[in-house]
DNA sequence: TAGTGGTCTAGACCACGTC
DNA sequence: ACGTGGTCTAGACCACTAA
């Protein structure tokens, strides 16, 4: 069974995204929602708290919840959100190319970055990104072969993270991002679409499962001028 | 009055900052918790999302909540970080030059991003940060005259943020951000120091108040190889 | 003054991990 | 079986906004 409050968040984020309820608009109040959906207080705002988290509302004390600006274009790269989702958003012609995918006893580096023991079996994927017909993205993946045994360039050169998640149940539950430019190398240069340009924006990230075991880290290089990062950010405390 | 779950998480994050509490232990259980802060589980509980939000501890159903690795760099310009704020934590030499400051009746663009009438006054001040004796970067800041009547140069040149919240008592609530690569314009190569660079890397921010209103838009330029951004990121859904 | 959201409580039952 | 976190409830009191 649904949860109530997640139940009430799809909901509302549903009227909020198809403007049945319009930016500026007051939701119901608390108690009025609480009536709706007969439920306890608490429960609706456990809804509202998440609609608030991800851009849809402002709470105002002693006015109520006011429905926020949509932006038109939906890229939570900041969240936790693959190529894929991400290009179904996007307008253009999108293709990926796994150039390479092997299982390598993990030393040096990988063994370093994915803090595992010497020796042990790790994936190495590199993919190329395709925007109308340009290699402008080059991905380097490594992750544990214990928890992705069965991981084909078929599965690689769709989505990840589907089959992750759908097919063998793993849980991806947070990450560490770092986003710096650097200089492209002679591999950048070869593989990928540059023109002139020299510098890449170079995002690397560590994916964790919900057990914090550290399970992939990758490395995304990005041509400057198809770089693009949106944030929605709450000021905290 | 403090609240009381924010205090039970100062206290918290503070035993994880100064590391009594190690990465990889585990918290006492939220029952304990409970009877040592004399309060209700729920308390406890607002007080370990808030770690949770923040990167401090995974929770864990059945086991407990594992307190996380600490990044050494906190750089959390992903939340609503100011400069100053950022420059604390950095151990080279930092300096802020103010390069223009003036009150201007909005037109055209600036009218535009502000989303208000014509002709409201509206400060335009630019910044000019060095690292080193390097200036990598420029910010252009837009903000409503209206809300900030009394702002100088000498405030300009400490934080604006300072300012606004404990001089003014305005409440920054969110902002929406963009990231991209830019070409660097001429009056960026007339006043930062480039070097060779022909690009920059511009941060675009609008910031909002608490009553959602636009107050503040920030396009930020950053030399590339002075430039770094971290996140940490939840898996939403 | 009435209605709103913000905080807090004491208890219940469930799902999961460990032993 | 036991302890952990996850969800939910019904109610209380406070702080703020608006009429």
């Amino acid at each position: 069974m649904e949860k109530k409050f997640q139940a009430i968040y799809d909901l509302l984020a549903k009227e909020i995204q198809t403007e049945k309820i319009k930016a500026g608009q007051l939701l119901p109040s608390e108690n009025e929602l609480t009536e709706r959906f007969m439920t306890s207080r608490e429960t609706v705002r456990k809804a509202l708290q998440l609609l608030s988290q991800n851009g849809y509302i402002q709470k105002l004390q002693g006015k109520g919840s006011v429905v926020l600006e949509q932006d038109k274009l939906p890229l939570p790269v900041s969240g936790l959100t693959s190529f894929k989702e991400l290009s179904r958003s996007m307008s253009q012609k999108v293709e990926t190319i796994v150039t390479s995918l092997s299982c390598e006893n993990a030393h040096g580096l990988i063994q370093q970055v994915l803090q595992c023991e010497e020796g042990t079996p790790v994936w190495e994927l590199h993919r190329l990104r395709k925007l109308d017909n340009e290699a402008v993205i080059y991905d380097k993946d490594f992750l544990l072969n214990e928890l992705a045994p069965g991981l084909t360039e078929e599965i690689a050169g769709d989505s990840i993270y589907d089959y992750l998640e759908q097919e063998l149940g793993l849980s991806i539950s947070y990450a560490k991002k770092e986003v710096v430019v650097e200089e492209a190398q002679a591999e950048d240069k070869a593989i990928m679409d540059l023109g002139s340009y020299q510098q890449l924006v170079v995002v690397r990230s560590a994916v964790y499962l919900e057990d914090t075991t550290l399970f992939q880290y990758t490395e995304s290089k990005h041509r400057p001028d198809k770089f693009r990062f949106v944030d929605f950010a709450r000021r905290t405390k």
